[in-house]
DNA sequence: CATAGGGCCTGTAGCTGCTACAGGGTCAAG
DNA sequence: CTTGACCCTGTAGCAGCTACAGGCCCTATG
């Protein structure tokens, strides 16, 4: 009773290399059309939607957020995108990835400095707790002042 | 009626920088301690307080899970740390940052190249639309196979 | 003395992007 | 006919907060 090329949830899964909780996760908030069903409520898939699921989990690997996936996905769907519109939006990302390229530098650099402070003594003297009670933040450029220290929720998060 | 030194949840907030809500929240996840209570059930807070808040906020902005404050903080409470387990943790952690900056980086490069493909022309036809496309996982070393992609999960979130 | 405003309280729901159940139905093989 | 692999829905959980709702308290002003 299978249609041609119709293909279940975990076939999908295999072949898109998507979890397929995450699958249906993605149906639910409408990244994924809703396929259709057979006789006994099961889904049933078509290449299309392998090419779509496909595109969404690299999309994913490449940092996109799930709203950016939207957006480009909106622009392919409509076949009115320009290549200009989905290279700025890939260069938007380019950007936001760098930032975090300098933050995460800096954070670098802090924890290192911290780290060669400390001598490995016994006793309960220590640079890096020290630094760790100092409540202003971290000295992170020796001249200059700079924006705010990043938090790590800004650094390690998407948007 | 307030005690010597005594600061509201507000007061903290301010010279601290923490969010009354987060305050509250560390609390409940038990990294800060349930402080006294006025007679009608404000918190009260004292320098003690402050300080091992500052710490807190400064162990976050420097990318520090709660869980491994958790831990730091342990061992400054129980004053049985050795400087060498601090450090330990401390270079724990800016392994894992430098893994990060190294994933980005590798992002980094494959936006780059996805973008610098892009034309700017106004045909549905686009490299960044077609690489996404590609089912493939994205080319990330020329010469020689790597660990699996990061996900972008992997790289952004801690843990 | 009443009231307006700010602050504080608890508890719950929301955010992202999934993952992991619980408790059931379906289907093909032995 | 039973077993086991698959599928279904719906809900709860992860981190680390943030944002309410609905209520109490406290001080100052008219």
């Amino acid at each position: 009773m299978k249609q041609k090329n119709g293909l279940s949830i975990g076939e999908l899964s295999k072949q898109s290399g998507v979890n397929i909780e995450t699958i249906r996760y993605y149906e639910k908030i409408r990244v994924m059309p809703a396929p259709d069903r057979s006789a006994s409520g099961y889904r049933v898939y078509d290449a299309d939607h392998l090419k779509r699921l496909s595109f969404v989990r690299r999309s994913r690997q490449l940092g996109f957020s799930l709203d950016e996936i939207r957006g480009l996905l909106r622009l392919v769907d409509g076949h009115a995108y320009t290549c200009a519109q989905v290279r700025e939006l890939t260069l938007d990302h380019l950007a936001e990835i760098q930032r975090k390229i300098a933050d995460l530098k800096r954070l670098e650099r802090v924890m290192a400095e911290m780290a060669a402070q400390c001598s490995g003594d016994r006793v309960p003297e220590c640079a890096v707790i020290d630094a760790l009670f100092d409540t202003r933040p971290p000295a992170v450029e020796p001249s200059g002042r700079q924006p705010p220290m990043p938090t790590a929720t800004s650094v390690m998060r998407r948007r």
